[in-house]
DNA sequence: TTGAAAGCGCTAACAC
DNA sequence: GTGTTAGCGCTTTCAA
């Protein structure tokens, strides 16, 4: 089917056009100083010849590899997909190329640290999510090329992220401002690394309890994981069985914040009638169930860091510190509504004026 | 932070080592011919210089890129991402990179397809669920490398993709076995671009109805927008508008089939009991959501793509047309059921006996 | 088992 | 505006 023939080279071109290799280059890279006529000799007889320029040699010689790189955990999240779907047309724009690496596991994560394989092969790296050892980061920092952190913060270093205290805060607010004085943080526990925003959004919660001067209580915050039923079962019901239980919770992500909705369903307990959930994300389930969350925009966040990657590139004497953080909205659906009322007996005597 | 200096080549590992440029080269990569002190000095010295091969060079003599493409459309889905997750692990065991083009538009996609930017940037291609012309196959042709279709038949070249039919047949018959005797297929629209599963799971289903004896209706088949909520809707509207309306849906994605759930349930009609819905995927949310559905492996996919790319890769002699087509099961869960009974009045007057 | 030399395909500096 | 020349960092003969 496909006959391993020579590629063309630019020498091929030249002497189809009757030019020289660097008017080849020079005409195939869009610099100026070409005549029209030479030009158009030029696009036809690589057109001709199918043309396609070999970006090894070009490297070689301007240093340049025309790579961004990509360092993740995993593809398979709402997350990951978003945000590379939106970086990989804009780098294609920008004529460079998306290359990933995914390390699912410390084995992967260790061989990838040890050799650093985007060392020479990239122009950018963009970490994804990832909570770095210190000599992680040492190794990054030496790499000779602009490393830009998504969606964690990074002292001193380019980072892109989302604002999850700002977002839980107001999750947090929206079950307050509802009514409820019992609401529940439910972290995610899992391989997807976004510890980074896992604990800025416990942050968020707790200062909103903290506004609203409701003391902290540890019991109200269960650690879930995703995709293990038993577990789920188990953290609703650790909840359920409190002295005094949750009127509201507020998940750290979607797709958490549904499971434990499907869950509170089966055992009868109505959302929100009887227990108010909110989530975080706005992932596509979200809208699917009605949920009420924080929308963020992990499309937005890819354009960004891959903006900023391609400037960092460009621009040797950018500022290399600079963080960019993206907002966050509350977007109420109906899966959040006031506590069950009259109050229960409980609340009643709690609040005896 | 980092101090752009110039990388260390394998002439400055060589001094350091006191041997030549050619015995680090062949240290580096393995080869037998070198004694072990000299491979020991030249491998410290490798280490302490912090020295990485530069892939571009050595390509420019090989003719090898070390670089698998993989074209899709679109990242964000969880095919995609479990494919792709499996995949970026098994290249990096082999020592390749994985190179990703998104092309989720009409533009991204012409332009791929015309400069076609894989071509000597890649030892291999992977295509994912493209719906492909004529034209874009023939491009694909020759482009010098193995180009291994994924999630998709493709006649003559390899291939590698789930049997569709298959599984669409027997998720078809677990509803007749239930008893049904109505049932509807809702294919998905939309952006992703599996039409060829879209169409063979409709084969499939008809197969199934075809061996029952039940003449195909056309009405049954309602096509859905994911992501729509009017246009589910509207699609569930039209069923349960009908004179005989379905007791069994069959989604042609376990993520719509959970939003037809709940579209279902909001509209107070109870699944399973009064309509039995199964999708196809084996998604997460079919778990988290008690769905029958039929389960295909997309991570096992990407894995078997990516073998099946790497031996084409080093076997220029092995087989170019081979399919590998990958096996589904059925998942009964708890969105499946008997119609409901007894007997409605018009079941009863069709069977008279 | 090792080294010397040539060259992969391109770009950049310099002539013209 | 265009051609000539000299490498970029590696691998690969070919000799030794």
């Amino acid at each position: 089917m496909s006959p391993a023939q020579r590629h063309p080279t630019m020498a091929d071109v030249a002497e189809r056009a009757s030019v020289s290799p660097s008017t080849v280059s020079r005409t195939l890279r869009g610099l100026p100083t070409v005549s029209p006529d030479v030009r158009a000799r030029v696009e036809q007889a690589a057109r001709e010849l199918n043309f396609a320029i070999s970006r090894q040699a070009a490297s070689l010689v301007t240093g340049k590899t025309g790579v961004v790189a990509v360092l993740v955990t995993t593809l398979n999240s709402w997350f990951m997909g978003s945000a590379l779907s939106s970086l990989g047309p804009l780098l294609r724009a920008a004529g460079m190329e998306l290359n990933v690496y995914v390390t699912p596991d410390i084995a992967e994560r260790t061989s990838f640290f040890e050799r650093l394989p985007a060392r020479r092969n990239a122009d950018a790296l963009l970490v994804f999510g990832f909570d770095l050892t210190d000599e992680e980061t040492a190794r990054l920092d030496d790499l000779a090329m602009p490393v830009i952190y998504v969606s964690q913060h990074a002292e001193g270093r380019p980072s892109v992220y989302v604002d999850d205290v700002a977002g839980a805060l107001n999750a947090t607010r929206h079950l307050l401002n509802l009514g409820h004085r019992r609401i529940a943080f439910a972290p995610t526990v899992g391989a997807s690394g976004f510890c980074f925003s896992s604990r800025e959004r416990l942050l968020g919660y707790q200062q909103a309890l903290a506004e609203a001067d409701i003391p902290i209580d540890d019991e109200l915050v269960v650690t879930m994981a995703l995709g293990d039923k038993r577990d789920l079962i188990t953290g609703v019901g650790k909840l359920l069985s409190l002295r005094e239980p949750p009127t509201a919770l507020f998940a750290e992500q979607d797709e958490l914040a549904v499971a434990v909705i499907h869950t509170l369903r089966q055992a009868r307990i109505q959302v929100p009638e009887r227990m108010s959930v909110i989530g975080f994300d706005d992932h596509q389930v979200a809208d699917w169930f009605d949920l009420s969350t924080v929308a963020q925009s992990p499309s937005d966040m890819g354009r960004v860091a891959g903006e900023l990657a391609l400037q960092l590139i460009d621009d040797s004497e950018a500022d290399r510190t600079r963080h960019i953080i993206l907002p966050t909205h509350l977007i109420p659906r109906a899966t959040t509504a006031p506590p069950p009322g009259p109050q229960s007996e409980l609340e009643a005597r709690r609040t005896p004026s």
